[in-house]
DNA sequence: AGTTGACTCTCTCCCTACGTCAGAGTGTTT
DNA sequence: AAACACTCTGACGTAGGGAGAGAGTCAACT
């Protein structure tokens, strides 16, 4: 019989996991002196402890072990476990992996351009969204105000209220010059039937969206976009669809950002799926 | 001007972190209430919030995101904190590849043995211990007996006094007939002068030492070692020095092992390093 | 002006698998 | 008998929030 500190000191196990494992009821001890409150363990519990720790090693929870080593558990449901968990383990591995990627394409982007930069790419997912859309070829891409000009207008005669900030999507597939294809979209509450230009549908939630936030002039927003398109190819994704800009105003309802594009606060989306 | 609400589902970050964030000084709200406590926040500061979220993908803890947004960091600081967090998720997937490879192997055992195998693998570090020894070659390995026997007999007459469980190193790297060499060894509390057939020395520290416990008669220890080998190949292990067996005893004043190998525990240890 | 329903506030407890005290009691040795 | 090593229980801390209680607020609708 021993005392915990050499159970402890023989299972390379510490005294207080092993209080711990005692209190669970995942290793009592053979004997607890009622007086003293002292645990005593024999040697044959080592092979017990051995198990814990193995079954720990592979990952398992203190919980879970408790299961495994229930004497009336079918080897099956062990497989199972095991395989859950090899599962687990696999997922998580490759989530680090891309968690290595991403930071091996901040180095080199710190590298690369010596100042930090001072767009931070982020990858979300959206929902599907109710909305108004007037979609448009354009000479060029400011003629995108005019277009949610029209919207806004539009969607006041009809009494419909605007209840998110309005996004532009950028049909092009690649640059194109003299000509855009551009949609101005404003989120509504429901859908409605359109008419004329105006045309209403659900936007499509999205899993993977890259994403950053362009402040300032409008004039550089092709840093961001820059930037974002540098992200994508860093960290292997694949862009999957019509990029999207969000005009984040101080409040839903004011609409000052058609007329301020100097100061204004952007959300730029890529639709992105892995490669 | 947002409300928490508002600007959670903006940026997607519940309203529990945004509170956290506040609490610890990572993204003020501009403006808190006085009187409702209600957090206000600013479209501007979306930026702030998707730096935060993008350094917490790429690993880092809240705290190290204090640091990491402080104004007047050199930028070769965040570059070392990148390299270091590089090297940090580069050794926590090589340890998840290995916690793999340790499930796969048990899988494995699993399905070949239809039943539970008795004995759980597991890795350790082992110290250094003085110890008193002697080294024989045998005609058969259960001769080991008259060994310990002999180095008992020794010590106790040089009043050593014996501080832990007697063990066998078994030196032949591979199985020979007719002969064993193996040695017996006893560990005392400081090295001595040995003398005759008897040796003091310090039996060296092992990093990676691939252990399991062996329950029951001593005939059946193969099985064990059998186990042992199994893992050690399947967990791309190599053997890195003569194993070792250790006689786990009620006590260590005990010495009834030498004459009950029918109900024996012993801990049986191979020093193993990574292919 | 009142009411309702949706938000928000602070506060506390919960999660893992222990590490780390604090204060009190035990066992062994000199 | 004193010293010292060991053990006990219990509490608090960890990272990043989740869940929920109880109270207060905001905005819209009657």
């Amino acid at each position: 019989m021993f005392k915990i500190g050499d159970f402890s000191r023989l299972s390379r196990v510490s005294v207080r996991a092993l209080r711990l494992y005692d209190q669970m009821g995942l290793l009592k001890p053979i004997r607890v002196d009622p007086l003293s409150g002292y645990r005593y363990y024999s040697a044959e519990q080592l092979s017990r402890l051995n198990q814990i720790v193995a079954f720990k090693d592979l990952g398992f929870s203190l919980d879970q072990i408790i299961e495994l080593l229930n004497d009336n558990i079918p080897p099956a449901q062990i497989r199972g476990m095991l395989r859950l968990k090899q599962a687990e383990v696999q997922q998580l591995i490759e989530g680090e992996q891309a968690r290595l990627r991403r930071i091996e394409a901040r180095l080199q982007q710190i590298e690369q351009s010596d100042s930090a930069s001072p767009y931070n790419v982020v990858l979300k997912q959206t929902e599907a969204q109710n909305v108004a859309a007037i979609r448009g070829v354009l000479p060029v891409c400011s003629n995108i105000k005019q277009l949610h000009a029209e919207l806004e207008n539009a969607l006041q005669q009809k009494n419909m209220a605007i209840i998110g900030f309005p996004q532009t999507v950028w049909h092009d597939a690649e640059y194109q010059i003299n000509t855009v294809d551009a949609e101005a979209i404003a989120p509504v509450s429901q859908s409605f039937c359109g008419c004329g230009r105006v045309k209403s549908y659900t936007l499509p939630a999205v899993q993977q969206m890259a994403c950053t936030i362009h402040q300032g002039s409008y004039d550089t927003v092709v840093q961001a976009l820059n930037a974002l398109l540098h992200w994508i190819e860093a960290n292997n994704y694949q862009i999957a669809g019509a990029n999207r800009e969000i005009y984040l105003q101080p409040n839903i309802t004011d609409t000052s950002f058609l007329r301020n594009f100097e100061h204004s606060i952007i959300e730029i989306q890529f639709p992105v799926c892995s490669l």
